[in-house]
DNA sequence: CGATGGCAAGAGCACCGCTCTCTCTTTGTG
DNA sequence: CACAAAGAGAGAGCGGTGCTCTTGCCATCG
């Protein structure tokens, strides 16, 4: 069945991901709410209808734009993160850069995953197993040095909260460390966020000291 | 020459306000991408085109849409803070609250100020000096409070850019203590989004006993 | 009173997402 | 192998968008 693909599966497949690829392009150029599949079809050679053979809305389209650019995110983390000899507190840092890298070097993508939600698009599930690689990736170095513990323990609605968070990164952290780990994301998130959408211009651009800064406090806060 | 505005100019700026605020609650129900000019000059059984005596384009009516909400957050965050009975932990834990709350009210609104920017949108200069409004808001119980000192001073490049940012902000506070509050405002834009962005759907929903302790946290990096 | 200038209207341009129908080609099967 | 089924593109079209330009009305001010 799957031994020899069809011609007309091949071309398919390869129509499917030029598209992918030429919207990417105009996202990086135009941003996402100005995508326009009437321009991807212009400059594939296709008629404006032809389009939705191969993504049914628009909305799809940007459905599949945003898992991609949560997979290649959290493929550059998990590399950075993944240096067996160096130390935890060496390979948080390090996804914590090669996040920040990969935000600035594709602003418009990183808008689409952690920027404000279009309006009236909803994230269908499919989204949430790529979201959940990325924080997960960050999170590792931490789970491999874990025995540590930051002695406060979490009780109540947010302690379970907190367990079923680390239970569905697959994380085994206590409850202290996972909060403390949330607070760093959110942390790192948030400053990216203000950094790419220009919220720094004042006096803070470029903010690499900042970040460097920043990350060593929040890895001593990991106690890392 | 101000003594008695033409009735001309009341009902120019009558209109121009009712356009603003149709466009906030065409807003609130679609986004800010899907704002129609269109649709508001329907709404006020007016011509579309007679909409642009008013705003030279749509661009200019968001751009006055965000920064009425700057105003908006700031003024109330400045409430929250201004309880001069309370001590600064008390109205730092408050201004965070407030902002939270505000979020949570106005998410198209938060969205349109912290959320991706509008791509080819550049925000004008016209909003900076509101931006900077709401973090000075959510510093001052902290600049009030100053003389602690965190111990650590903050030298080279990232120091003259915390001292520039103080300046820029009005608020006298060491460079550490600067950078703690940096990350503190990085923090909860952080974690603000991801909430109202469906980030925290998996298990940490509701986020209130995860913002309480976030925020008790950061009062204590404060030194508050 | 008469000239000026703000204001609304309307037509129009170039675009958009999306649907429908029609035709042609590839595919898989009886 | 032939033929029905399914896939792919083309084209027209609908209702919507931001924005421009021209036209005519009417309040304002010299």
């Amino acid at each position: 069945m799957t031994g020899a693909p069809t011609p007309r599966a091949v071309a398919r497949a390869e129509t499917t991901a030029r598209i992918k690829e030429l919207a990417l392009a105009q996202l990086a150029e135009s941003g996402a709410s100005s995508l326009s599949l009437r321009a991807v079809a212009r400059a594939l050679d296709l008629v404006s209808s032809a389009i939705y053979r191969y993504y049914a809305s628009r909305d799809e389209l940007i459905t599949a734009l945003i898992v991609d650019a949560y997979d290649d995110l959290a493929a550059a983390v998990e590399v950075a993160v993944e240096h067996p000899r160096r130390g935890a507190r060496h390979r948080f840092v390090d996804g914590c850069a090669a996040m920040r890298t990969w935000a600035r070097a594709e602003p418009h993508r990183w808008a689409l995953i952690y920027g404000s939600a279009i309006p009236g698009y909803t994230a269908p599930a499919d989204t949430v197993a790529p979201a959940a690689r990325v924080v997960r990736a960050l999170c590792t170095p931490v789970a491999d040095d874990r025995g540590i513990g930051t002695g406060r323990d979490v009780g109540g609605r947010l302690g379970a909260q907190l367990d079923a968070t680390g239970a569905a990164l697959d994380l085994d952290v206590d409850r202290a460390t996972m909060l403390t780990l949330i607070g760093a994301f959110g942390r790192l998130v948030g400053l990216l966020t203000l950094e790419l959408n220009g919220h720094f211009v004042g006096g803070l651009e470029p903010a690499d000291d900042l970040w460097a800064a920043i990350v060593e406090r929040e890895a001593d806060d990991l106690g890392l």
